[in-house]
DNA sequence: GTGAAAGCGCTAACAT
DNA sequence: ATGTTAGCGCTTTCAC
């Protein structure tokens, strides 16, 4: 199975074009300077051996890998509850690969796995890293920043550190609240109630904050703090229904978590969204089409989110000896999010 | 942000010890045959100067790499609707991880995304690799093969070609979809009915063998063809209702396609589990525990499974100098599933 | 047991 | 425009 084929090297590829490495390595790596008649002989002794550049050889002179890091921290396995993780992984892919560059993929459980990636990252394999901080004081970022690598995360880091340029790309959670909530508003409803998501994600607390903005004088007890999760969300929706028995819309701060308020909220004989609207966040398809009633919701594109955070930092990579340091770069890039509506509210 | 801290080298490491480079080479690999005093220093030196070795140098002489690829063919985006996929690739995160080799995804959506993958695997970057075939007269095992690495494939390969070796491992999926079958003979249905999965799927092939073997003789209208997502548990709901209003209990080939046949039954005013009991596959949590009624369902521990794929690979890869060929290397590993009793069934 | 030296396959000056 | 040459950082015989 195993068999040892020898793969043909640079200087048999030379030897048979009848040049020298030189030139087959300029022919092969796409730099001019090749006059045509050579450079075809050399193309043609290329694939006749069926060379492939050993990319080894090739990183231990250049210090380039073309290869990227994926980092996922996921201390819960929320990630793998949904379908996020694969669509971000399939944005950054197609830009990777339309690169040329290799996603390593890096998942990370607890603190030995911490020390295993910066270990990683500080041994030189890949060129760059692609972080989601899912939670706020995770050590990670700070790992990463030291190993020196050139970074972009996934969703705002907390990143309380320092004020410098992190690179980061992020959906408007803030905005894309707002927009939940004001839609709630337009329906009439007036007692207007949020479940939060796990508040030491940024993105909850963004949500969070988008709700005030509307609600600003809101009942406070109309708010009330889960984790993203469907058991959480039954359990919220419970709480905030005997807190407020006149609360007549609930935006909850992923589909989730929605999913479970609206099983409650049919449990206690409450029609949607005759009498309480409902709105989630994320457009998590099977989810927020197929509750009962389906979801009104707030749609992030999340595989854009991705693809930009790849095209962020190859771009970075690329300036290689770094003209202007903090130019033009966005520390920040937010994407839009569009409201769906469906049936819940 | 990239300042060029250039890392210490073996030599440097060496000049530090007082010893020659071969001694730290010796000692960083393990290998024994170096004194305790010596090595000691050596040691000291290594994390003093905050020592990691460089791949790239390491590969280009022991045609190692530690790494191996992971390919995921997705032309539809089934891997995307679901969170298989995460689970998958944990899985085999964690074994490769334990061994100290790097994970290097490949996603790949067209044909010309296969001749990309050809390339790679063929252009040594990586040991081994790690197969999701999901269709049949998939191309790419038959590039793999040719490439001539070492692979394991998830889910059963119709290898048609060859009664080769073929490693891969599965979920018994025929199996599972005896044990949903007799569970719903055991309830005292006798007019089950089958609703498939995409049957250019090995999976869903097996599971309705499974279904035949213990309905051998049922009426041949009780199985409809679906295709794995919920718009054609609907649909085919709707046709197996319109054929057999005599129904009496629905195995549906994944959790998906059973609540989109939940809702239709609960749409027409059958009651589940009272009129139709529903049995589905796989035990996705957040859809099985959130159907209305929670999903009585056939469970594959998706994650064991990875990490068996990778640790099949690597047990291959570490007999460097393949001793017996297939030897005790079995071609498909089965693993168990387990039937959930929630609800629905 | 330890060191010296020969490459692994490639790129990038530097010559020509 | 093309060839020559010197490494990149490491492992691995082979001497000692």
């Amino acid at each position: 199975m195993t068999e040892t084929v020898p793969r043909p090297t640079l200087e048999a590829v030379a030897a048979r074009a009848g040049v020298s490495r030189a030139t087959v390595s300029r022919v092969v790596n796409g730099s001019d300077g090749v006059r045509e008649p050579l450079a075809e002989r050399v193309r043609r002794a290329v694939d006749e051996l069926g060379y492939v550049p050993n990319q080894a050889a090739r990183s231990l002179v250049t210090k380039r890998h073309d290869a990227v890091a994926v980092i996922v921290a996921e201390p819960e396995t929320r990630v793998f509850a949904d379908p996020f993780f694969a669509r971000q992984l399939r944005g950054i892919s197609k830009e990777l690969t339309a690169h040329d560059n290799q996603l390593v993929l890096l998942l990370t459980e607890d603190r030995d796995d911490h020390a295993r990636v910066g270990r990683y990252l500080a041994g030189g394999h890949v060129d760059g890293a692609l972080v989601f901080s899912l939670h706020i004081d995770d050590p990670l970022p700070e790992l990463i920043q030291r190993a020196g690598l050139p970074t972009v995360f996934g969703g705002r880091p907390d990143w309380n550190g320092g004020p410098d340029g992190v690179v980061y790309v992020d959906s408007d959670n803030r905005g894309g609240a707002r927009d939940a909530v004001r839609h709630l508003l337009g329906l009439g409803r007036s007692r207007v109630a949020h479940i939060t998501g796990a508040l030491d994600q940024t993105s909850a607390v963004d949500r969070l904050d988008g709700f005030r903005d509307v609600m600003a004088d809101a009942d406070p007890r109309l708010v009330v703090e889960g984790d993203f999760t469907a058991a959480c969300g039954e359990w919220a929706m419970r709480e905030l229904l005997d807190r407020c028995p006149g609360l007549d819309a609930v935006f909850a701060a992923n589909d989730i978590t929605a999913a479970g308020a609206l099983r409650v909220l049919r449990e206690r004989g409450l029609r949607v969204p005759d009498d309480v609207a409902v709105v989630g966040f994320d457009d998590m398809l099977p989810i927020a089409e197929q509750t009962e009633p389906p979801l009104t919701t707030v749609r992030q594109d999340i595989e854009e989110m991705g693809r930009l955070m790849a095209r962020l930092l190859l771009r970075d990579l690329d300036r290689t000896t770094a003209p202007d340091e903090s130019g033009g770069t966005p520390s920040g890039v937010i994407l839009p999010t569009t409201l769906v509506r469906r049936a819940s509210a």
